[in-house]
DNA sequence: ACCTGAACACCGTTCAAGT
DNA sequence: ACCTGAACACCGTTCAAGT
């Protein structure tokens, strides 16, 4: 792969990491990368194609962090290291995970990048649902489905509204609460 | 009030709830209203102020019917209500807390935007701080500050996850898990 | 008091033209 | 294969000018 289309994407990432692919500007990202913005199109024909690609980058390379992950010693610690995941982002300048920032911005999504928000939810539903699973009966959650939707909900909530008032802690202090009520295990 | 100034206003908050604050266009809602988007800017003379009173008047309904609610009979039926605000928003053409989908954009906020969510957040918070409270010790929350922190943000993603999948029983599967789990009270 | 047209620097997109 | 300049219709904002 060409370094200028990486440059576009990693250039790319990281601003709608912090400001959402609405505010993703081709221009913007020319200036910061040395490019035109026409030469960004050369790579990715539209902004839907640009978003679309970073989705399915984002899923890929969480899937392979997961995957590692699952191989932990603990079901707990596990929890520990999903966790770590969001709670970095925010301290990375504020930043927030990428589906997360592009589902509140919905509306706004072509179709090509709505399906690739929509893969990474289920990617991360499934890997909760199966680390509830090895915790059963000790949990006794009677919907792991349903309770991996809510853990990564509340999860991508605690992440949302710390980052609206750009205090880490508040993430840290939601979190402590999911645990303490055993909405999380651990 | 002007009758153009409630127009303008009720028309922007349609359109963020649906959007996002990067989407909301004085051109598009000039034309929605039937005036030139020049005319918007001698009611809001910036898109910040007009999304600060926006979030005001946001807060200020809000509270008003939070404040209803806490006259409910049980403690159980006033979550009940509050639960019902968030789901009416997604039933609403798949709309999103006005707040909490200008928390995603935080960055790309005015401060004076900025300012407003956070209060927004802050009422939220002390009302139902307020109303675990009253469920004590039943509950036995023992640090009711951050279990309301906790609530706000799982109901905020909860909404967030099921918009960016358009599915409202999502919002319900995960409500459901934070009542069974005991984050939430019910 | 309220509205407008015209201008400015931005945006994504297209496309013919360059190397 | 990769990049660019110029054009198009958009955007928020400003401001002099209208009523």
């Amino acid at each position: 792969m060409s370094d200028t289309r990486q440059a576009i994407l990693a250039a790319a990432r990281s601003a709608v990491q912090a400001r959402g692919y609405n505010a993703l500007s081709f221009r913007e990202i020319g200036k910061e990368i040395g490019v035109k913005s026409a030469s960004i199109h050369y790579h990715f024909p539209t902004k839907g194609d640009l978003g679309a690609e970073l989705a399915r980058d984002y899923t890929a390379q969480g899937k392979a962090y997961l995957d590692e992950l699952s191989a932990c010693d603990s079901a707990v610690g596990c929890f520990d290291g999903y966790l770590a995941i969001f709670r970095k982002a925010l301290e990375d300048d504020n930043r927030m995970c990428l589906c997360g920032i592009m589902a509140a911005e919905q509306h706004d999504l072509p179709e090509q990048v709505r399906v690739e928000v929509s893969r990474f939810t289920d990617m991360n539903v499934a890997w909760l649902e199966s680390r509830l699973e090895s915790l059963l009966p000790e949990l006794r959650a009677d919907a792991p489905h349903d309770r991996a939707i809510a853990i990564f909900a509340a999860i991508e909530g605690a992440q949302l509204v710390a980052r609206g008032r750009s205090d880490a802690t508040m993430y840290d202090r939601a979190i402590q609460s999911y645990r303490a009520s055993g909405l999380i295990p651990g």
